[in-house]
RNA sequence: GGGCGGUUAGCUCAGUGGUAGAGCAUCGGCCUUACAAGCCGAGGGUCGUCCGUUCAAACCGGACACCGCCCA
């Protein structure tokens, strides 16, 4: 069988996934027995492109749903995608006014159709991405937040929870979007620092007697006025309250007032206050009961109740009352001031805290609900730290503003009689009002959140509520993997929900995966420009790369930084596997399909120590995933494969392989099964690389109801009793040292790598003896040795070789004709610097009585055992020092 | 202002009390019939700073500094 010389992950890519899907290894089915796995996918935007955050959180989704499905679950995943109210509808909006159109001209309805055309032709964008990096969802069972049984499951939410009094209706001052013209969540909105100004205006006495000189940041919410407030206990303004202010421009008289909530130190300690255009201001008018003036409309203009400034943008209304203040001789000062305010985080538009009319869901109660179901255990974040910030989001919620002023989404089913004004919610529109029985019957405008779906979406995309065979099997979810970005708009809310609406938590576990960051640290952000596209990464190191790279990044509680070198690293990671492949392919030539099983007892020291290795890998990785350290599990995956098995036993296995008769046989055995272990092992990391593979080597396996494909492959399990003995493997590790100084006394004695050196080695123990003599066939192969002889017990000091001394054995190897002694003297000399450094520090320990009064008695032996190794490593460096010294 | 996370080799990161590790990068030598995306070897670190606990601290406790994030 012959292999390229080079792995292509593009074809392998394509193939194979597509042979996965026509087979139907994704499917879930609902009625087969077995312990369940199932996910469901945080879904996308349909807006969305694949960045590097959706990658990292896919791949790593992807290894432990593979895993499972490997390890016998009934494991489901669930893809699909989000409606995204705001995004979408701005998307389809940018559209249109290309063509000089817009969503009021073209109506609702057309509108709307639009938007699905839309959704028709980008909305799978992102869905085709995520199977380029080989995401092994059931992809029959795709939803969308905006499905037929979805949107069901929403109406009857609403309903529900307006029928409990969780949801209601309510006129409030809410963050309000100018540009998107639309209400926002507390959530929806950023924070950021701007360098403004601090406004000094004169607000004059009613009664003509003084002024009171105010300081703002918003001038131009002066028009809506209602008062003036100062704090009670400040002297300087103690004779001014109960009087009344003419408001300058305006010319209507308002209160002074005193409240405790006004800081003396801010501008002059006396406060304008617009109850309708300020949170805290809202708060100071209902303690106080003062009037509510919105001068500001929809789109952030000032209203029929600003005056002579209707009509003016906020922006260019504050330039006109500044100027008129000023004309006025009311303006006492200006003063640079650094301010945080509010901007919409989809659109970045400066929000404005609006009165209106809004719909709220009532949290406290489901809050608290979410909070214990953490606090008992039933749901647990990885990693832990992550649940301070759940909690600390959840003690301090405030009401969710629900009805969102856009055509793109869940229409709310709250219907209102045209006649009587009466207003019923319920899940099908009323044909006659229950009140006046009138038939002209009015739904309400507004859609629901995207969240509000989005929040049902572990419970709506299996069926709920209805009782299927899918949410009757998969219901509450095993695991929840997202980024941290999201925990309170989507996890909180899930939780919140599951648990109101099911007395479920809807899901076992939440992993919260780290942000994506650029190689200098930085986030990335298309305004910065640093994005890096997975797709471009899929491009260059082939999927099978990219996951496991990201994988090895994601150490849990550490951002991950990108590195192109990693990304190579991983590239050259899949190619070594390839071309172990290759090795073992080449070497199969003849050998019988599927090879006869070999007795373990029948195998020599390198077979077993390599099937012991094996096992051991397979428990780490095994264990690694079970506790989600991604990391961890692809860096044992990286060292077994690269270091031990290909480096040590593929070396090993060469003397055998041309021996031929039994010693061959064994040798094929050994390498065809710890291959193909080791494939179903990486399998869920590199799933393309593993397929390719496999398929070559699958004829050889020995195995009943052998899997056809390796998504559905059994997950290897380690031996139960071990193929090597304790004193074996330590003689083993102690033939890897031996073999290592070999090479490295080759090398530091300028043996050219294609020469041949004489060796000879002297164990202390006598089991190490033993050991040693079956070792000597293969240390000839990798240190390339044309002899090996034990040397005599008492020998020091051999003519013509070179000694290194090893914790349990000493080690000579012949020095070529004419090396560099000035080299050879000076690596000495540091290497018996450090020798003796560490010496002296074990001396330290064993003179100091405190040591032998409290450590334990492990500590004790070693530091006896390291002096006595340190020791005679120090006196062959002197023997050597001087015989150096001697022949110079 | 409150909270969380981080600080270990040039870079990216492991390392939960007993001589500091990996990958990449660097340097030296090799096309040794699986692999030059490779092989063999080598160099490189006062573990952010200070104080404490301990016979013993990268690791435990406290303070501080710097970087990043979240909330207000």
């Amino acid at each position: 069988m012959d292999l390229p010389k080079t792995f292509d992950s593009k074809s392998a890519e394509e193939r194979w996934f597509q042979k996965w899907i026509e087979l139907g290894y994704f499917k879930a089915d609902p009625a087969r027995e077995g312990k369940v796995f199932s996910v469901v996918i945080p879904p996308p935007n349909i807006t969305g492109q694949l960045h590097l955050g959706h990658a990292l959180n896919v791949s790593l989704q992807d290894i432990i749903v593979r895993a499972r499905r490997m390890q016998g679950y009934n494991t489901l995943w669930l893809p699909g995608t989000d409606h995204a109210g705001i995004a979408t509808q701005n998307a389809v909006e940018k559209d249109l006014a290309k063509d000089g159109q817009n969503r009021h001209l073209l109506g609702r309805d057309a509108f709307v159709d639009r938007v699905w055309q839309w959704r028709a032709t980008y909305g799978d964008r992102i869905l085709n991405q995520l199977r380029r990096l080989g995401a092994s969802c059931d992809w029959s069972r795709e939803r969308f937040t905006l499905d037929p049984g979805l949107s069901r499951a929403v109406t009857k939410v609403f309903v529900d929870l307006y029928n409990k009094g969780l949801i209601y209706r309510a006129k409030r001052l809410i963050n309000w979007c100018p540009r998107c013209e639309t209400a926002l969540s507390d959530l929806e909105v950023d924070h950021k620092d701007v360098q403004g100004s601090l406004w000094y205006i004169r607000y004059p006495l009613a009664d003509g007697t003084g002024a009171i000189t105010i300081a703002t940041t918003r001038p131009e919410t002066m028009l809506g006025d209602t008062a003036v407030a100062v704090n009670p206990g400040d002297e300087r303004y103690r004779s001014y309250v109960g009087k009344t202010i003419r408001l300058p421009l305006m010319g209507r008289e308002i209160k002074i007032i005193a409240d405790a909530a006004i800081d003396r130190e801010f501008g002059t300690g006396a406060l304008k206050v617009t109850p309708a255009h300020d949170p805290i201001d809202f708060e100071l008018g209902k303690r106080h009961d003062l009037d509510q003036i919105a001068v500001l409309d929809g789109m952030a203009r000032m209203n029929e109740n600003a005056g002579a400034y209707r009509g003016l943008a906020r922006e260019d209304a504050r330039k006109q009352i500044v100027k008129d203040l000023e004309h006025a001789g009311l303006l006492e000062k200006i003063e640079p001031h650094s301010h945080a305010v509010g901007v919409c985080s989809r659109c970045d538009t400066i929000v404005e805290p609006m009165l209106s009319e809004q719909w709220f869901m009532r949290m406290r109660e489901m809050a608290d609900r979410a909070i214990e179901a953490v606090r008992k255990g039933d749901t647990t974040f990885h990693p832990k730290f992550w649940e301070n910030t759940f909690f600390n989001w959840l003690e301090n919620i405030h009401d969710w503003c629900i009805s969102r002023q856009l055509w793109w989404g869940h229409r709310i089913p709250a219907y209102r009689c045209a006649r009587c004004d009466h207003l019923v919610v319920a899940a099908e529109r009323p044909s006659r009002c229950p009140e006046c029985d009138g038939s002209d019957i009015i739904q309400d405008d507004d859609v629901l959140d995207t969240w509000f779906s989005s929040g049902l979406w572990p419970m709506s995309t299996l069926g709920w509520p209805d009782d299927t065979p899918d949410f009757e099997k998969y219901y509450p979810t095993s695991l929840l993997l997202t980024g941290f970005d999201i925990i309170f708009f989507w996890v909180a809310r899930m939780m919140m929900f599951g648990l109101e609406l099911t007395d479920k938590a809807p899901f076992k576990d939440v992993y919260i995966t780290p942000l994506v960051r650029d190689e200098l640290g930085k986030k990335m952000t298309k305004s910065k420009g640093n994005v890096v596209d997975p797709l471009d990464l899929m491009e260059q190191y082939g999927a099978d790369a990219v996951r496991f790279t990201l994988a090895q990044l994601a150490a849990q509680g550490r951002d991950v930084i990108l590195s192109h070198d990693r990304f190579a690293a991983s590239r050259a990671f899949a190619n070594k596997i390839w071309n172990a492949a290759r090795f073992v392919m080449m070497n199969l030539d003849g050998a019988p399909q599927p090879l006869p099983r070999i007795e373990t007892a029948k195998l020599g020291l390198a077979e077993r120590w390599i099937l012991s290795r094996l096992d051991d890998t397979i428990r780490e990785v095994t264990r690694s995933i079970d506790v989600y350290e991604f990391n961890v599990a692809a860096m044992k995956l990286y060292q077994f494969i690269w270091h031990e098995f290909c480096d040590w036993y593929i070396e090993l296995s060469k003397e055998p392989l041309k021996a031929g008769g039994e010693r061959q046989a064994a040798a094929r055995w050994v390498l065809v099964n710890v291959f193909d272990k080791m494939l179903r092992l990486i399998h869920p990391f590199m799933p393309f690389v593993s397929e390719e593979i496999w398929q070559v080597i699958r004829p050889y396996l020995d195995e009943p109801n052998l899997a056809a494909h390796l998504p559905i492959a059994k997950y290897p399990e380690a031996s139960v009793t071990n193929p090597l003995s304790a004193a074996e493997e330590t003689a083993m590790n102690h033939c890897i040292e031996a073999t290592e100084a070999i090479n490295s006394l080759r090398s530091l004695l300028g043996w050219q790598p294609g020469q041949r050196a004489q060796a000879k080695w002297k164990a202390i123990g006598l089991q190490d003896q033993i050991l040693f003599v079956s070792w000597k066939g293969f240390a000839k192969t990798l240190a390339k040795l044309n002899e090996l002889e034990a040397a005599d017990e008492s020998t020091q000091m051999i003519p013509g070789f070179f000694p290194k001394q090893l914790p349990r054995a000493r080690v000579w190897v012949s020095h070529p004709a004419n090396f560099d002694l000035q080299v050879l003297r000076e690596t000495l000399l540091k290497k018996r610097n450090e020798v003796v450094h560490h010496l002296d520090r074990h001396i330290i320990r064993r003179e100091d009585r405190n040591f032998w009064l409290h450590a334990k008695d492990e500590a004790k032996a070693e530091t006896l055992l390291k002096i006595e190794e340190l020791n005679s490593q120090k006196n062959l460096l002197d023997i050597q020092l001087q015989e150096l010294g001697a022949g110079d």
